[in-house]
DNA sequence: CCCCAGAGGTCCACATGAATGTCCCCGCAT
DNA sequence: ATGCGGGGACATTCATGTGGACCTCTGGGG
């Protein structure tokens, strides 16, 4: 065993404010000032020495201790129903980075869908005493009454409706799936399925009224309707069945990416093909679509602008001023499974530009 | 607006342990011991009132208080490169809820793969005073002797080679992809490419000592090997140069899922089929293996297991007892992907039993 | 020209925040 | 009389920031 001279810090004990104090021959209140430009001034000469102990000795405020004493966690909360959903994940990660961005921490918690497992997360949550909850799963009454009268403010992410007492942040549901069936009507298609994804709440999805209205808005009647889980079974299983039926639709509105895989899968099995057989729009724009064969033609939200959003609304809330729905545009992104990119295997046959995936 | 006589709850100010004792009418402590089934004993009747109080005010203890009076904040730390990849979000998942089981809160880190990005973010979760750190992030030597200095324990998780004073868990690495390269031999391929992941750490990666093994156990010459980025397009582009390239292998193996996908979309750009003209094994078990097209066949890590397993290493560790690195088995999921399963397809055409997706 | 008062500028002691658990006390029962 | 079951007061954990204390430097008056 060499002795090595390296880093002071193989402190066993924690160190502490009064450590540093000591070693810098100070008061532990002058520490405090320099650690955070404390309410009084301190001389450059003291600075220094006080930075050099908090050096020396790996000095870190401790966290605990700071936050009994500020009544701030100086952490988020966010309660999703499945981080190993792509769209949440990414949600998750562009929240995690804007909270980040300010100083945050971000506890994660997965409430599996379940409103009972939601309200036992967001109790926890609350009792680690985060400043604010993200709420991006199923939402009941009951949760947010509960939560309107507990002191931690929260904002209601990925919801695009409403909801007095609550900021919220979303997504032109609605209008994002009439363009998406709107460019499907315009491909030729007139009879155009939905997989909808089942929502845990009572009122109607968006999304559903988003395809009812871009059909009616052509004149068109309304195609079946296949109901599912959110996840990528939901959709196999769904295709399934959309495949099985007698006057089998041409063109398919689908309210997630995740399930959009899952249909694709079911559409190859049984031998027919995408765009051709049966044309598919997707909502969520996540990564998986651009992968997915064919690539999917999707909805694509803004995660990052409305995670930041949702951050800010979380972190800036006074608490008086009334609270809001902010509503991010959407974006269509046209990729092969809706028919207007060439399916790239033509393009490798016929050799030329390889159709890259959409940046 | 109807007046609703619920939850008494409507505190503006922070309920403290001193409120419920006074409506309790006992002292502090007891309430503790209440609380905690504190050191002492109370009466029956008198902890009742206790919880009465409790419940009457909705009390919860300051977690802020306890963690600075415990030396314990009952949260543990996770830096994963990037949750947005399903492997990394499904295992982060996993150690949530196994550290939930013991009472323990997840504070998640993405570390993007950076080595800086790493240190930052544990330095971030030691500032926070957390019980312990699962590393499944790039792992370079500084980072491990500054976080031996440190007084908090970790364990590195999805690491399969021992690293000394660290408690480690992983997978065996080479053992599957060996399997995984002598099943594609049984296949009777006798080219067998590797598409390897980068990994930020200078040593070898044991899939590919595996893959390696597989072929020279079989007496086989090495396939080409592609390195690229761990994630869908490094995947994508890998393949585009293994299909360009002059002697095509007629398999290939993976190391990860989200790569095969993105390789999956350059063979079907290019006009050519899976298995037939290229098999695929890929390692991981995600659950984005079973929907691609055709679906892949893969080395499934128990994960579950393996983030009880760091869980218990984690907290269980009593810091003196001598370390270890828990290897966990593998098992491979045959599917259409290398040739096994008939790809669903045909099966499809000529009506029969579906082939579901593996359970 | 010298001295003293007042004005800053620095820094320190200490109360505070919520919860834990030790030590001590009281009263009842044996 | 004495032990013990129940319960209370208080020191402790660490960091924050207010209310001074002390020292220095300056400006004005004697």
């Amino acid at each position: 065993m060499v002795t090595v001279p390296h880093s002071p810090a193989s402190a066993r004990p924690t160190i502490t404010r009064k450590d540093v104090a000591r070693l810098a021959g100070v008061s532990t209140a002058v520490v405090s000032y320099v650690v955070n430009g404390g309410p009084k001034r301190v001389s450059p000469v003291t600075a220094a020495k006080v930075r050099e102990a908090i050096s020396a000795l790996g000095y870190r405020p401790n966290a605990a201790a700071r936050a009994l004493k500020l009544g701030s966690s100086e952490m988020l909360g966010m309660v999703v129903p499945d981080t190993t959903n792509p769209f949440f994940a990414t949600l998750a990660r562009a929240v995690e980075e804007a909270a980040a961005a300010r100083g945050y921490a971000l506890l994660l918690a997965n409430s599996g869908g379940s409103a009972a497992n939601e309200r036992r997360q967001v109790r926890n949550l609350a009792s680690r005493r985060v400043d604010g909850v993200f709420l991006s799963s199923v939402l009941f009454e009951p949760d947010l009454t509960e939560l309107e009268h507990s002191e931690i403010p929260a904002v209601l992410l990925n919801h695009s409706s409403e909801v007095p007492g609550f900021n919220s942040v979303g997504v032109e549901l609605l209008e994002g799936s009439r363009r998406a069936v709107e460019h499907l009507v315009g491909h030729g298609h007139r009879n155009i399925a939905l997989v909808m994804g089942m929502n845990s709440g009572n009122d109607l999805d968006a999304r559903e009224v988003g395809w009812q209205q871009g059909l009616a808005e052509a004149g068109l009647p309304e195609g079946p309707i296949l109901r599912c889980d959110f996840d990528r079974q939901g959709g196999y299983r769904a295709g399934q069945r959309l495949l099985a039926s007698a006057d089998r639709p041409t063109a398919v509105f689908v309210s997630s990416d995740l399930q959009a895989v899952g249909l694709l899968r079911a559409v190859s099995e049984a031998g027919l093909r995408v765009p051709e057989d049966l044309a598919v729009f997707s909502f969520d724009g996540s990564a998986e679509a651009e992968y997915s064969w064919p690539p999917l033609s999707t909805v694509v939200q803004p995660v990052q602008a409305m995670a930041e959003a949702a951050v800010e609304a979380l972190i800036d809330f006074d608490g008086v001023s009334p609270t809001r729905n902010r509503i991010f545009p959407v974006d269509l992104v046209l990729r092969a499974s809706c028919g207007c990119v060439p399916v790239p295997a033509a393009a490798a046959a016929a050799p030329g530009l390889p159709a890259g995936p959409a940046s």
